[in-house]
DNA sequence: GTAGCGCTGTGAGGCGATTCACAGTATCGC
DNA sequence: GCGATACTGTGAATCGCCTCACAGCGCTAC
């Protein structure tokens, strides 16, 4: 019912009003969230639809209640856990990145094989030699993980991670995962990325909608 | 008519044919390439059609001759430079791994605003000032950048940019950018990227294709 | 009190992307 | 040589997401 595309948006959505919105501002109408977030006004009336908070006419949505409604439906209702297999040169700005960022979503495991790294704490988070891989997941029931290991050590990373109960698997690594279809993977291709915008930067008509 | 989806799934084909084949094989069947993609022979089919290479039933494609034809519709015939703007965790792990991967698409320059940084080489590639961009990028003929500035910076920066005749933004800020419609930008939000996966990790039933 | 305005919530329709399904064809076995 | 086979290339059908458009309604002005 709710497509991916709908929930990045949301987690846009909650970003937007919490970093971007003067400090104090208690009303948003749709077509203001859809200018911040480069959407049709439609859209985000679409996407807040199925929330429990519910906007009035002449005022708007109040902010304080989408955006807990907005983390009602994102976050997991006492906190879930996220590991992070790999602490190269990524892996390490990702644990920069995200740590501290949400209350509700943290980077609590850390692994890699490299002895150089294993046991050495990042961003608070010790790092694991990822033989305790299954171990360490198990034991904090832990479901979502990055991957940020080599292309060459990605798919076999993978299926041990699925055996281990995870269930969603963000992937830095540019070859896609083959996973059972009740995994869920988002695969972060940057390189595919940056081949599309050099290709939109030369030719053609950029797709893009009028505003 | 071709859009940024098939554009990204050539790209991935065209990795997949150089990087992960068993080398020395000679020709390629649709459903393989699919197979290895994760997506649907058809899908492989209709993305190539327009190639001016083209299959042999009972053969498939010729390998070397699909890479070259891949090649001709991504890259830009003599080459074409890329700025990146930010190095920060981020930025510095992107020039890692983008430094080399391709002969037609380079990082060729960089830019920070950290004394620290400025004149530092940093892959190969000296950091100038950011005061330098407009005249670097107009020498250099430079059209596709890459922005790893913190999100406050990014709008602004995205504003000289497109002024100094970038047409291609790949953006790392977790801010959605507004740009003119004839400038092509790729929104490469992480935070999203780990919100949605984390939702499916728990929630509901993920949305993907049997095979 | 009530008219007018401008927004929300949403059914219906439209559109682009993907899949289906098959005609055309190169190759192989005999 | 010729039938069987399995693939490519592609028109047509399908699917899912997004936008349109409007009914319903709360607020404001007077
Ligand atoms: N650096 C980037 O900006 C970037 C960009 C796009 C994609 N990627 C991809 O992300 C992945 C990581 O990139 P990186 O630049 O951090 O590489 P890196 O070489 O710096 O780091 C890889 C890390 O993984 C560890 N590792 C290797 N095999 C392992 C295994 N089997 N189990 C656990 N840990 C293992 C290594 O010890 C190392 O610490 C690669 O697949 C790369 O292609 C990186
Ligand atoms: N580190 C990550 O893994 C990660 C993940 C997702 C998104 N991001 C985003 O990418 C961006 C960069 O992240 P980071 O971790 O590298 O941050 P960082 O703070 O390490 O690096 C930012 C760099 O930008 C430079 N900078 C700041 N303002 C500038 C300006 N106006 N002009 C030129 N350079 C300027 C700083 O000197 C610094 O070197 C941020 O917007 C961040 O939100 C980072």
């Amino acid at each position: 019912m709710v497509q991916p595309h709908a929930i990045g948006r949301l987690s846009l959505y909650r970003r937007l009003l919490t970093d971007h919105l003067n400090p104090g501002t208690q009303f948003v109408f749709s077509h203001e969230l859809a200018t911040m977030a480069r959407v049709s006004p439609a859209q985000v009336r679409r996407d807040l639809m199925h929330l429990d908070s519910t906007g009035s006419p002449s005022k708007g949505y109040r902010v304080d209640e989408l955006v807990a409604s907005l983390g009602n439906e994102l976050d997991h209702p006492t906190g879930q856990l996220v590991a992070l297999v790999g602490i190269g040169n990524l892996g390490r700005a990702l644990m920069t990145y995200f740590q501290g960022r949400r209350e509700r979503l943290a980077i609590t495991a850390a692994f890699d094989r490299d002895p150089e790294k294993v046991n050495r704490v990042y961003q608070g988070c010790r790092c694991h030699h990822v033989e305790e891989l299954e171990t360490v997941l198990k034991r904090d029931n832990i479901r979502t993980t990055i991957l940020a290991v080599p292309a060459a050590d990605a798919q076999r990373m993978a299926d041990r991670l699925v055996a281990a109960g995870v269930r969603g698997l963000l992937n830095y690594a540019p070859v896609p995962l083959r996973v059972p279809n009740d995994v869920y993977v988002e695969e972060q291709d940057m390189t595919t990325a940056l081949e599309r915008v050099a290709y939109f930067a030369r030719e053609r008509r950029p797709p893009r909608r009028e505003d």
